[in-house]
DNA sequence: ATGCCTGCGGTTCGCAGA
């Protein structure tokens, strides 16, 4: 079974480029963020027409995931538990059985954080971040009793070490790498969780962002911060997992890549 | 030190992203 997660920065003007990439990846899973849009203008025709069951958790403009499977879904939950009063899109669950067994995927774009110390509604950006993350924790530990395989998909927006960015000094600052964001998401893998492709690569430097600007891109100056991050049953069975850069270089192409695994299911 | 580029909403500029 292949699962992929991919940060499309809006869906409408994607649509394309996703059914290229599908065409060629064939995965059997894919994970969305920054769909941009409400779950009634989701282009699921598409998709649907490439055999794909569609669920949706978006909002006007911002923010938004989504979750395309070849598999039917048995169970759809929307939104990360912990906070009522938080109305972002950015958490979706789904339980889906292959011929093989289930799997709990969840598509989820955790919140950026910068600037670290901008006053919002809620305190700072880095607040809520760091909030989020808490209740991502929180939610994961209530997961892992099932003892079953599952796996948190999408753009975490934290970059884990020092060789999974470009520069390092010049992000030492930046909501992505702060330590407490690299904090939570240790805490996270601490749990007994890990993170795929770590897992099957032990080389550094290689990205799933690149910035439009400045040439960020032709440069390589890239972050990785999406990751797929898989309970202890979901880990043994991962198979391999990978970066697919090749997106990035296309027309229109969104500033995130799709990153995969393979899993024994 | 700042903008660089892009999508979106809703109109041609402001906001958010990372």
């Amino acid at each position: 079974m292949l699962i992929a997660t991919w940060n499309i920065n809006g869906i409408k003007a994607r649509t394309e480029g996703l059914k290229t990439w599908l065409a060629k990846a064939r995965p059997d899973i894919v994970c969305l963020q920054e769909i941009k849009c409400q779950d009634k203008h989701f282009p699921a025709a598409p998709f649907e027409d490439l055999g794909y069951n569609v669920a949706v958790h978006g909002q006007k403009s911002f923010n938004g995931v989504a979750i395309l499977s070849k598999y039917p879904f048995d169970e759809v939950i929307k939104g990360l538990p912990g906070d009522d009063g938080d109305i972002e899109a950015r958490y979706l669950e789904a339980v889906i059985s292959s011929k093989h067994g289930a799997v709990r995927v969840a598509s989820l774009y955790a919140p950026n954080g910068n600037p670290v110390d901008s006053p919002s509604a809620d305190g700072t950006k880095f607040a809520y971040k760091l909030a989020w993350l808490a209740r991502l924790e929180e939610h994961a530990r209530g997961l892992l009793t099932f003892e079953e395989p599952f796996v948190l998909a999408g753009d975490y927006n934290i970059i884990p070490e020092p060789e999974d960015v470009h520069d390092p000094e010049a992000w030492r600052e930046d909501a992505l790498f702060r330590p407490e964001a690299r904090r939570a998401y240790r805490r996270l893998l601490n749990l007994g969780l890990w993170d795929a492709f770590r897992a099957a690569h032990t080389e550094g430097h290689r990205y799933t962002f690149w910035d439009y600007q400045a040439g960020a891109w032709p440069k390589d100056h890239g972050i990785r911060i999406d990751h797929l991050v898989l309970s202890p049953q979901a880990a043994d069975r991962l198979v391999t997992a990978d970066i697919d850069k090749a997106p990035r270089g296309w027309e229109r192409p969104s500033d995130h890549v799709p990153v995969w695994i393979e899993l024994a299911l």
